[in-house]
DNA sequence: TAGATTGTTAATCGATTAACAATC
DNA sequence: TAGATTGTTAATCGATTAACAATC
């Protein structure tokens, strides 16, 4: 069942299955539309409607059932089926989200790390381990990889993009402040950080002299 | 002078600006905007829309002055203002956000990280320093702090924001899967990572078995 | 039951795209 | 100049919100 699920509709539900893990971890067995609206601070009717589309019927008078709806998002979005990724680039960040549990639960499945600097070669974090760049082209090539997650430093992010895109890589998850130009058939997806930083601090007071009466 | 620009036009611009930087590392002076809508595959005319916004004036004949326009993007955002902010949480992703030098051009300044192991306690970081969480009430009352970056573990996650909260932390960046129950006057961001994830994952085939003829 | 809840339609709101005259 | 580019309006598209009957 292919559902037609946009982007925004596939933010809240990865969300409202945030809320349902945290019910599940208080024994919470019922949650209803308003109460998921307001801990994301969205409108009620936009939370039904979004269940509605994953085809998921409440209960009239308690709401949803915590079990079942995140049995429902999981099947819905597929967090069962596997989805192989390497990790390019073992700093901090590459080493947070390979030791970053949670991925697992929604299918992406971190194999290993690369990286160029010897120094890092053969370390092993959450069992998965650091290779040198140069193995790539021939990991990527037998275990038929197609999504990498991009941490390299901003300068060298373009060339080690053209090294990924050549071994066969399709997705590339960029946490570079670079824009990464690919041919067509690849797909880049910015996690803009800085973009999201200002989206809530823009327009408000956190600024250091809030005076401007 | 205050201008009204949405979360989309916000996250479009900081994107803009990677790009203007990138063509200053790369001597190039104007750039169209179809140029900028290919690299980020949207609409040139939401570009030049964007940008009019910001009340920046292209040249008919070459485009856009790439070192004026990202001037502008800067006034405009107000990246010279610095928002400071503090780091809850000194495990890796802690410390890669610590390190991420790139955050100070956009005017989040980290100042420090609070972390409740001891033996993390002290630790220097990129000039800033580890404190234990007991000390945070206090820092936060001295240097007026409104920004808290959080990176602790989820099962931690709601009983530390309490704290923040009461410490008088306005605006959470939340980098843990958990949702946060805070009052009215306090802002949560969730940079929801595995929902970024799966919108460029779901409904493509980079999955093991790509098969379903 | 009474009151809270869902499911769904209609109304509103905002964002994106198409189109093109004006410009250099 | 000719061709590419901007600035901007109108048209389209999609997402959010309001409202309310039906339900338990």
């Amino acid at each position: 069942m292919q559902l037609n699920i946009s982007d925004k509709v596939l933010e809240r539900l990865t969300l409202y299955h945030c809320i349902l893990t945290d019910c599940i971890l208080h024994n919470v067995e019922f949650i209803s539309s308003p109460k998921i609206a307001n801990l994301l601070r969205i409108d009620d009717s936009q939370v039904r409607k979004d269940l509605a589309l994953i085809k998921y019927q409440g209960n009239k008078h308690n709401g949803y059932a915590v079990h079942e709806l995140k049995a429902t998002i999981e099947s819905a979005l597929r967090f069962e089926q596997p989805k192989d990724a390497f990790i390019i680039g073992a700093g901090n960040l590459g080493f947070a989200l390979a030791k970053y549990d949670n991925f697992v639960n929604y299918g992406l499945n971190v194999l290993a790390l690369f990286d160029n600097d010897n120094l890092k070669i053969d370390i092993v974090v959450n069992k998965k381990q650091v290779f040198h760049l140069t193995k790539l082209p021939n990991l990527v090539d037998r275990l038929q990889v197609k999504i990498a997650i991009l941490t390299v430093p901003r300068e060298t992010a373009q060339e080690v993009t053209d090294l990924l895109v050549s071994t066969g890589i399709k997705y590339i998850w960029n946490f570079t402040p670079a824009i990464l130009e690919v041919p067509e058939d690849v797909e880049v997806l910015n996690e803009n950080l800085v973009g999201n930083f200002l989206k809530f601090t823009y327009s408000h007071k956190a600024t250091k002299n809030h005076d401007k009466t």
